[in-house]
Order: structure tokens, then C-alpha cells, then sequence
DNA sequence: AGCACGCCGACT
DNA sequence: GTCGGCGTGCTC
């Protein structure tokens, strides 16, 4: 072809989840795009015999191919969804979490900017009729070409000339609705097509609009329809209602028309009647779909600082005025005030010219929460919140977009906000699990905050009273590698009381002494004495470890599912057993499936039955229950915490949300009703996370002026995680927990890879996984690297393996896993990715499916 | 992932 | 003889 002209040509990922079409394929940017198309653009592109969405991720001039490109087919947005340094950051992504570039592009955006191909078809230009073809057909057979070709059969011609006629009559139609209207004659649409009747177009179609409004505006000055209102013709008069009605209200131009039509009762007709007069316009404005429209946010002002809080303030604002990157990690007590530090640094950087992002763990994205950042920012402020729909959370996210706001509050994907001058990330709850995400791309939102603060010069904050083991000790270690972290610490509660007074109450005890209630003889007495004085409870049930599962206890029968074997979860309301995983349900058994038994039982403490014990021993207790049951409605959260707050319960009872930032003033008693549930989880994370849960559940009591206690249920109360938690002590716990990590190496010591295969044939699954297992112990043994964590080199690689997954069996597949340990300056990462990707492909079916999972948060 | 091409069984 | 089953391979 023509192929040394000089032309522009764009580098696109395409959004196809196939490992072999991961990288770019060039299109030739036509004539009309040339100035439009940038880097981070979303374009519909042919790609095979069809077409699909992608983004542009590279512009390059003038090269020579060997073929022939095709062009984009379409630009999807006037301003493009990702900016560059996104788009980098997504190449960053896919390095470090080994995922395909479409996945970490695709989770930046909002999904209703995912676009699928539609279908359209439409009645060829110079097509007439089947009779007029087949006149001329038989006419001019051996000479002119054959435009189109001719149905074969002549009864399908009669339906065939029904389906031009219907498409003719609309312009325009999509396949889908064309199918759904003829539905029995598929065969004679695709005739159609295939003779080039019916012409085919895709185009890409967004899931969701953006949300037009009719709105009323006037279309001549306001002089002028004065003087219209003077002489307005006598029959006219409800439209000369209207018009002075909208002079009077000139300020709220333009106005919805909605509005316009309930406050005076007219009909859109009338309405209408002015507009054809030319004195007003209705046009279709773009609304903004907000959350908290109608919602008042009393305005805060900045707080005066603590000692310990402006010398934290200080060094933040010193490096933001430097504009370089830092990162500090912020410790601080529960109640140290740390949210006041954050948002006067918010402030210093909106002075800046910058913006801000705000990450908090999705459990604590509380409207209280909220309240602070709206109440100190007002309208600058968008929050991302998972229980937003599309539509809300799309909204949210052009606000942000197009500049209209300054500071994102959100949960982990609102780290990929995208602001162009970004100035500072602060990540509250630093050791929060949930900023890692479990599906892909398995991201963690710590580290991209750091990798994206890299890119701006901008300040990062990582918060907690308990930051986490990986954190803390990168800032100690000022290890140079990954991110070390300047360590500032507060210590003292910003209001000046003491932390609250922990007791430890050993169960085993109040079992010898007879007393087999699931509440201690103490935390029975402490609830009592709270409902007498009119003070509040908090009451926690730790429900991670136990499951609700269905057990024979003749003969241990466990019902499972059958395609995942994993243990049913047993479900009150809809008395049925339900599979976590798959969704699968099967009617709640009254007697044991197997030995015919009747004593089958519904295992594990649920907050329902605790609620019933509490009314039990307090008749006339009020109980606000707050866990996944009651708080699925949109909102249902929000007004369970306002009615504990207007002390309409004496006892908030829940699972680990009421853990997390809630803060009430008549809270004097926090109960954990099981300390260590958590605690025997095969995880090497679970003495953390239980000293974590219970230091932060304890803060919530005594905040405010009354002196708070906090009893802690265990049956082994000997363990450091609660003893160190009892005490408030969180560097002795640290140092303890180090030794263990030390001792059996495990981050922060070394980190690692998980990596999980899946078949649906078990002995080819296992074939494969030691096959693999074995090559990269010998890649090890190559490196030198066999044996090397033992010996605390500062190069490590080994494997561990390849054992069945906690979940065995998923959707019919069976599952293997093997976990990599490495430390140090080899690019372990590539080589597990690499040694993946290589045996799928050579693997003989390609069912073979391995994925990875780089520093994983879970490990069951 | 789609979608077409391609090579074998059961029907008018 | 054709329709259509889903294995295999490609997509700038």
C-alpha cells in the first residue's frame, strides 16, 4: 500500500481480557480525530470482525508497517477519561500486580464509562425492494454485477420484505431489538445482512448516560419580556402566569421544567405555548446526580492544634510546601485527633492550588465521617462510596474530573481520582485490609498512593493507631527500597482524657465456675449498671472464624455446597443455606440428609442470637443490631448510628463496623464478646489483626467526658496480641510480633506471592502445579537463592508448595495454590509471571488458569 | 472474549 | 447432498 505516507497513528489497548492480546495494537487516526485523539482517550476501535472499546496509550508519527492499519472508528469522550500520568500508572500497575494493562486502566474509571459494542442495522442506500431486485436480477443476469444477492426460496421472501419495510420505517435499529422482534427468523435477518440488504454497523454504546434535564430558560432579554407580560394577549392567561412567575424568579434561571410546571399547575403545554412565541427556550441541561443533595453540613472551622498535632501539622506542611514527595506515617492514639490534622493540611494544599484525596476503609465511610469533610469543605468535597449507583458514583466522578471540586473522599478506588494537580493522599486506617483489593487487579491502594505521589511531587499521610506491620517497620528500617516512611507519632487524645481502662475476662474461668452464658458474670453487671444510668453500650462480635454453618451432630454430616465444597451458610430469613461463593441456595434440611437424624443444627454465634440472649437477661433492653443483615439498604447505616446517637437503644450491637471512627459522647462500656475467634485462623496475620479489632473497638469508649471501660471476652487471654491490646501497648506488641514474623519469616521479612492454579481436572491440576513449583525451584537453585531465608541474606527466593486452596473447588474448577517468599533486588515478580504466562500457553487444552496474587492480604 | 473458519455427524 | 455441532486460531 501507499505505506511511507506521513501519518499519526495511536497505540491502543483494547478491552478484550485475553492474555494474547495484552499490548498495543496501532490504528491510523483519521483526518477528523487528528487534534482529538490523546494519550488516555477512549476510542471504538475494528478489532477482527468486530468492534470494541480501548485506550489510546501511546501517539506516534509516521510509521512504516508491513500492513495496512485500520483507522479508530470513533472517539467515545470530548475529554479524555485518563490522563497520562494515569495511563502510566496503570503500566506501573500491571508490572507490579502482574495484571493485563486493560485491568488497570479499566479500574480507574467509573463503570458506566464501560462502553460495549452494539449492533445497528439499516436498509442499504440504493436498495429499493425484494420485486424490483428480482426483476432486475432476471433481466440483467449475465451482464451488470449483481448488487445484491437473491433469497433463495420465494416463501421467505414475503417475511424477508416485512423485516426491510420495519427497518426502512425506523431509520435505524439494533440487532438485538430487530432479533427480538422477529424472533423466529434469525436465519432470514442474517440473509439479509450477508446479501448486503441490511447494512451492519457497531458502534460503542456507554452503559449510562449522563442525566439531561428539561430546564426553562428566557429566550429574550428581560426588557423585552416585560414588555411581552405588558400586552400579552387576554386569552393567554395562564402563559402570561408563567412568564411573570419566571421574571420573578430570574436569579433561578434556568430552572427545571419539573419545578416550573408543580409551582403553578400548569401543564408542559403551556409552557410550550411560550416557547413557540420565542420568549422563552427549553433546552436539555446536564444535572448532576448528588447523594447528599438537600442535605445541610454545619460549617467547622479549623481547630485549634495540640502540641504534638502542630508539630505533625508542621513537617506536613513544610513538605508540601517544598512540593516534593514524602510520605509520613502518622501514629497516633485513638483520639489524637488525627481527622483534625488532615483536614488542616487539606487546606494548606487547597491554598496550594492543589487537590487532595482521602482514603478511608469502606466500613468507615461513615456519614459521620463524611459530615467532618463536607462540614469543613462544603461543596469541594466528592465522595466515592461503594453503595453510590453507577449513575451517582459516575457523577462524583466528573465533578472531580472537570475540576469542580477539590478534595475525593472515598474508599480504595479513590486513589485513581483523577485530578491533575494532585498535592496530597492521606489514607486513614492505614492497616486497614480492605485497601487491598481481592479481584483483579489485585492492587493495594497504599502503594499506588505512593507510586501516583512519585508522579505529582505530592504528600502522602498513612494514619492509624495501629499502623501495620509492613508500614511501621519500613519506617523504622528507612529501608530504601519500596516506600520508607518519615514516623511522626501522637500520643496523647486531643481532648485530654485517658484512654479507657481495659479488663480481660477469662471465659474459661466462667465455665468452671458453671456460668455457660456467652456473657461474662463482669460484662453482664457492667451492661446492667450502663442501662441504670442511662449511659450506652457498644457490644462486638468478632464474627470472622465463625460460620453459620449446618452440622449433624450424630453423626457430623456438614452440608456443603456441591460445586464449590465449601460449608453453607445458614440464613435466618429465608430459613435456607446458601453458598458464599457461587450464590447457590438449598432449602434449610429438618432432619440430616445422611444418618436421618433430627438433630441437626445451625452452628455459631450470630448477632441475631446474641440480640435474643441480651433480651433475655435485660427484659426491655433496647438493642440497635447493625451487621451485613441490617444494613443492606441504601441508607439503613446511616439511620441506625443516628438513632443510637439520639439514645434511642441502650445497646449497639455489630460486627466489625462498629469497630471503626464512630464517635458517641454517653458510650462509657465497649464489650467484645469474643476476643479471639479471630485469633486461631490459619493466617499469619491473625495475632495483628486481633490486636488491631480490639484496639480499635476499645477507643470508642469514654471519648468524651465520661471516664470509658472496655471488657474483653478470651478464651486464651494469655496471648500478646490481648494482653499488649489490654495495655494500650502497642510497641511491645510490635516487638513481639516481629520476632514471630522474624523467626518464621514472613513479611515484613520477606514478601510474598501467592499463586493459585485452576482446572477442572484435579489430576491435571496437580501435574501442572508441581510442574511449576518444581521449574522455579530450580530458577532458585540457579540464582543461588535455595535455602536463602534461612540465612538472612538480603537476596531471597523460595517456594512453598504446591498445596489444595482453601476454597478447593470453585465453579467446577479445582484449585491448587504454591506461595513464593522473596526479598531483595531480584525481579521476582517477572520471573513467577513469566513462568505463568509461558505454562498456560504450552499447556496441552489451555484450560489451564493460573493467577497471581502479589503481597496478599488473604490467605484462606 | 467473540467471531469466523473448518472439518465431522444426522437430517430434509 | 446441506445444516450445524463446537475445536482452533486470530484480532493493528
Amino acid at each position: 500500500m501507499g505505506g511511507s505516507e506521513l501519518v499519526n497513528i495511536a497505540k491502543v489497548i483494547v478491552d478484550v481480557p485475553a492474555k494474547d492480546v495484552d499490548r498495543t495494537f496501532d490504528y491510523l487516526i483519521p483526518e477528523s480525530l487528528k487534534g482529538w485523539v490523546e494519550i488516555g482517550s477512549r476510542v471504538g476501535v475494528p478489532f477482527g470482525h468486530r468492534t470494541v472499546q480501548g485506550f489510546v496509550v501511546g501517539l506516534e508519527e509516521a510509521v512504516n508497517t508491513d500492513f495496512k492499519l485500520k483507522p479508530i472508528a470513533e472517539l467515545l469522550d470530548l475529554v479524555p477519561p485518563l490522563s497520562p500520568d494515569l495511563v502510566e500508572l496503570g503500566r506501573w500497575m500491571s508490572r507490579h500486580y502482574a495484571c493485563s494493562a486493560i485491568m488497570a486502566l479499566q479500574v480507574m474509571i467509573p463503570t458506566a464509562l464501560k462502553g460495549k459494542s452494539k449492533r445497528y442495522v439499516s436498509v442499504s442506500e440504493g436498495f429499493e425492494s425484494l420485486e424490483e431486485q428480482t426483476a432486475q436480477e432476471s433481466q440483467a443476469s449475465s451482464d451488470g454485477p449483481v448488487l445484491f444477492a437473491m433469497p433463495d426460496s420465494p416463501e421467505n421472501v414475503s417475511i424477508q420484505d416485512e423485516i426491510i419495510r420495519y427497518v426502512r420505517s425506523k431509520e435505524q435499529v439494533t440487532l438485538d431489538h430487530l432479533s427480538d422482534r422477529y424472533p423466529d427468523h434469525s436465519k432470514e435477518i442474517k440473509r439479509l445482512i450477508r446479501s448486503g440488504i441490511l447494512h451492519e454497523e457497531q458502534m460503542i454504546k456507554d452503559k449510562l448516560q449522563k442525566k439531561m434535564l428539561k430546564a426553562v430558560h428566557l429566550a429574550v432579554s428581560e426588557q423585552e419580556a416585560e414588555e411581552a407580560l405588558a400586552d400579552f394577549p387576554a386569552k393567554g392567561k395562564r402563559q402570561k402566569e408563567v412568564l411573570s412567575f419566571l421574571l420573578e424568579a430570574k436569579e433561578l434561571l434556568p430552572m427545571p421544567l419539573k419545578d416550573v410546571l408543580s409551582a403553578l399547575q400548569v401543564s408542559a403545554a403551556t409552557v410550550k405555548g411560550l416557547e413557540d412565541k420565542g420568549l422563552i427556550s427549553i433546552s436539555e441541561v446536564e444535572v448532576f446526580r448528588d447523594p447528599y443533595r438537600g442535605r445541610d453540613f454545619k460549617p467547622t472551622e479549623p481547630l485549634p492544634l495540640t502540641l504534638e498535632q502542630q508539630a505533625v501539622y508542621d513537617r506536613i506542611a513544610r513538605q508540601l510546601d517544598e512540593r516534593e514527595q514524602g510520605v509520613f506515617l502518622l501514629h497516633g492514639v485513638t483520639g489524637s485527633g488525627k481527622t483534625e490534622v488532615y483536614l488542616q493540611a487539606i487546606q494548606r494544599c487547597i491554598k496550594q492550588n492543589r487537590q487532595a484525596i482521602v482514603l478511608v476503609p469502606e466500613i468507615s465511610l461513615t456519614p459521620q465521617m463524611v459530615e467532618r469533610f463536607k462540614g469543613r469543605f462544603g461543596d469541594q468535597v466528592a465522595v466515592m462510596h461503594s453503595r453510590l449507583s453507577g449513575g451517582e458514583r459516575y457523577d462524583e466522578w466528573r465533578k472531580i474530573r472537570e475540576g469542580k471540586v477539590k478534595v475525593a473522599i472515598g474508599a480504595r478506588s479513590a486513589v485513581f481520582a483523577p485530578f491533575d494537580q494532585l498535592g496530597l493522599i492521606i489514607i486513614d486506617e492505614e492497616h486497614e485490609t480492605s485497601y487491598k483489593q481481592e479481584e483483579t487487579p489485585k492492587y493495594h491502594a497504599r502503594d499506588v498512593a505512593v507510586e501516583r505521589s512519585k508522579q505529582h511531587g505530592a504528600a502522602v499521610i498513612l494514619g492509624s493507631a495501629t499502623p501495620s506491620l509492613e508500614s511501621y517497620y519500613a519506617a523504622r528500617s528507612q529501608a530504601s527500597d519500596e516506600f520508607a516512611p518519615v514516623l511522626m507519632e501522637m500520643n496523647y487524645r486531643a481532648l485530654g482524657n485517658e484512654l479507657p481502662k481495659v479488663r480481660i475476662i477469662d471465659m474459661r474461668e466462667e465455665l468452671k465456675d458453671g456460668n455457660r452464658s456467652m456473657f461474662s458474670r463482669a460484662l453482664h453487671q457492667g451492661i446492667a449498671e450502663r442501662i441504670e444510668r442511662g449511659e450506652q453500650t457498644v457490644l462486638l462480635l468478632n464474627r470472622r472464624g465463625y460460620s453459620t454453618f449446618v452440622m449433624c451432630r450424630s453423626c457430623g454430616y456438614v452440608a456443603s455446597c456441591p460445586e464449590c465444597d465449601i460449608s453453607l451458610t445458614y440464613h435466618q430469613r429465608s430459613n435456607n443455606l446458601r453458598c458464599h461463593y457461587c450464590g447457590y441456595a438449598e432449602t434449610a434440611p429438618q432432619i440430616c440428609p445422611d444418618c436421618g437424624s433430627e438433630h441437626i443444627r445451625y452452628f455459631g454465634t450470630g448477632t441475631q442470637r446474641v440480640e435474643e440472649e441480651l433480651a433475655k437477661l435485660f427484659p426491655g433492653v433496647r438493642v440497635i443490631r447493625m451487621d451485613v443483615d441490617t444494613t443492606t439498604e441504601k441508607g439503613s447505616h446511616e439511620k441506625l448510628l443516628k438513632a443510637f446517637r439520639e439514645k434511642k437503644a441502650d445497646i449497639l450491637l455489630g460486627t466489625q463496623m462498629v469497630a471503626k471512627g464512630l464517635d458517641f459522647p454517653d458510650v462509657t462500656l465497649v464489650g467484645v464478646i469474643t476476643a479471639d475467634s479471630a485469633l486461631n485462623l490459619p493466617d499469619f496475620r491473625a495475632a495483628e489483626k486481633t490486636f488491631q479489632l480490639l484496639t480499635q473497638v476499645a477507643g470508642r469508649a469514654g471519648r468524651h467526658q465520661l471516664p470509658g471501660e472496655v471488657f474483653v471476652q478470651s478464651y486464651t487471654p494469655d496471648h500478646y496480641s490481648i494482653v499488649h491490646a489490654g495495655s494500650h501497648d502497642y510497641l511491645s506488641f510490635i516487638k513481639d510480633e516481629l520476632g514471630h514474623r522474624r523467626a518464621l519469616q514472613y513479611p515484613p521479612y520477606c514478601r510474598l506471592i501467592l499463586v493459585t492454579f485452576s482446572h477442572e481436572q484435579l489430576p491435571v491440576l496437580v501435574r501442572a502445579a508441581e510442574n511449576y513449583t518444581r521449574l522455579l525451584k530450580e530458577q532458585a537453585q540457579k540464582m543461588g537463592l535455595l535455602g536463602s531465608l534461612d540465612r538472612f541474606s538480603s537476596d531471597a527466593f523460595d517456594v512453598l508448595g504446591p498445596v489444595a486452596s482453601p476454597m478447593p473447588r470453585l465453579k467446577n474448577r479445582y484449585r491448587f495454590q504454591c506461595m513464593i517468599k522473596w526479598r531483595g533486588e531480584i525481579d521476582a515478580i517477572g520471573l513467577v509471571k513469566n513462568m505463568a504466562r509461558k505454562m498456560e500457553q504450552d499447556f496441552q487444552g489451555k484450560d489451564l488458569l493460573i493467577s497471581l496474587d502479589v503481597d496478599p492480604q488473604m490467605l484462606m
